[in-house]
DNA sequence: CGCGTTTGACCGGCGC
DNA sequence: GCGCCGGTCAAACGCG
């Protein structure tokens, strides 16, 4: 890779005045968050637990579909951050479509869609069932076109990480 | 008014 | 063949 696919920064060099610095707008308030058995084995759990996970998934997504199709793998990236927030501004405008509970989770997950025409971008934002500081953000895809906020994303933040994806 | 969120229904696949 | 499951769509609503 390196050629075309940049996976969160643009390679045009434009966007690269942010730093760490992530954005927490509103809080989302608690969802029902009714006692139920949830308890979840989560052995990393907590604090510093700040990683990121670089999945080169593949995408023959679901199980075996495609017929022809067998090298488009569709990049995934999973971030892993202690926020109290559910929603990591990354500088894009995402719009919910969907939510749904997860198994073993106390938390729904929240499915997010680019908003941009042609960038069929995903996003899912889940949230730790045990510790509620935790979220899980999936991003699928990659944004063909510029960041709309010129603010501080962490994209940049991202590209400076280095996260690729190695297939 | 435009647009993003919300929520239930629907869908394709897999397991049993 | 049916049920479960994770994921997506779509209509309605609320908000800015």
């Amino acid at each position: 890779m390196s050629s075309t696919p940049h996976a969160f920064s643009n390679p045009e060099g434009d966007s690269s005045s942010g730093f760490l610095r992530l954005k927490i707008e509103n809080e989302r308030v608690p969802r029902t968050s009714s006692p139920s058995s949830d308890q979840v084995r989560d052995s990393s759990s907590s604090q510093e637990n700040q990683s990121f996970a670089t999945g080169a998934q593949s995408d023959e997504v679901k199980h075996g579909k495609k017929k022809g199709e067998k090298k488009i793998r569709k990049p995934r990236y999973a971030f892993q951050t202690r926020s109290q927030v559910d929603i990591l501004d990354d500088g894009y405008r995402w719009r919910k479509y969907g939510q749904k509970a997860v198994k073993n989770n106390k938390f729904p997950r929240s499915y997010y869609r680019c908003t941009h025409q042609g960038c069929n971008v995903k996003k899912q934002v889940q949230r730790l069932t045990k510790d509620e500081g935790v979220v899980v953000t999936t991003y699928e895809g990659m944004h063909n076109h510029p960041i709309e906020k010129a603010t501080d994303n962490f994209e940049n933040i991202l590209s400076q990480m280095q996260i690729y994806t190695h297939f």
